[in-house]
DNA sequence: CCAATATCGTTGCGAGTGCAACAATAGTCC
DNA sequence: GGACTATTGTTGCACTCGCAACGATATTGG
């Protein structure tokens, strides 16, 4: 059902399979020690830098509870939680929408804008290091296509589709 | 201290963090895609699944804690709730392990080998349709590549510290 | 052989998450 | 304008996971 289209079976023994495979192994561990790096000199999560960040590029440093949602890779009531967090140590604060009076905006305050500029360079370095580095530059583009391509098909693949980014 | 090179800064704007970033969406779509068909079709977590895989291949369809633990990309106590749960419906069978008596093996029953084989043809098909089949054949090898070499950079980069695959 | 240390798998606990349900509000269609 | 439906953000609940601690066993060094 969720996967509508016939598709010739892949055997198991097809040796792309391990590039899936690879693809999996890379991003669990890839994702696990830039948190921890995070954690460890900023205090931070990987899901929280990414909420500073994506309020940090939105044009006054606001952004819609349900627009975080889908940016962040999170459900609504993760991100709920989540900018919970970030109002309890100041990086953020609520505020309710002018022209919604059902919408909450999460605002970055300029404490949280530090905060997110100290943790970049750790975050950046991170990527550069055990990411970009690694790579040969030479299939980087490829890398960049192939990771795009694969997001472009999700997207029109599963049109009618709710989307399932939260409840 | 996790990051031990010292790395040139790589810029915010460095147009190479979208390929990062789209690293991250893809995988956590994907991810959830291919969860969500496994449980809808045959009631089998991506992890369950997983673990399942791992003993199909592996001799004598058995496998120790720690050593799935490696495999599956979970913790130890992970793996021994992930077991938990697989022996209670029956797909695996705990046994103790008679040259370690601290021991314990996971071993696969033919009612688990029946349900993945099963569930394999639904993960294969969305491995094929929402991944190997969106990226350009041409780009394929890079891409592989690519996972293999951020793989072989890490075991390598991370020589001393301890693994954090668990505790 | 014995003490010191390391490793194995399990458990209590807390953190983070998604889903379903909810009240409040917005939008739509007569 | 009013009934009906959709959307927003929050909450209760259940689930999964990692960490730290534990008892049991293995291994190592004297």
């Amino acid at each position: 059902m969720t996967t509508p289209r016939i598709g010739r079976a892949i055997s198991s023994r097809d040796p792309r399979i391990a590039t899936w495979r690879d693809f999996l192994i890379a991003h669990a561990r890839l994702s696990r020690l830039l948190d921890e790096d995070l954690r460890a000199e900023h205090d931070l999560s990987l899901a929280e830098y990414d909420a500073l960040l994506q309020l940090a590029e939105a044009p006054g440093r606001r952004l819609r509870m349900h627009q975080l949602a889908d940016q962040v890779l999170l459900s609504r009531s993760g991100v709920t939680r989540l900018i919970d967090r970030l109002v309890a140590d100041g990086s953020v604060e609520r505020d309710s929408c002018v022209t919604d009076a059902r919408g909450a905006e999460a605002v970055l305050t300029p404490a949280g804008l530090g905060r997110l500029r100290n943790a970049a360079g750790t975050h950046l370095r991170g990527i550069g290091a055990h990411f970009l580095d690694s790579i040969d530059p030479a299939d980087l583009p490829s890398v960049g296509r192939a990771m795009h391509d694969v997001l472009a098909a999700l997207e029109t693949e599963i049109p009618l589709e709710d989307r399932k980014t939260g409840s």
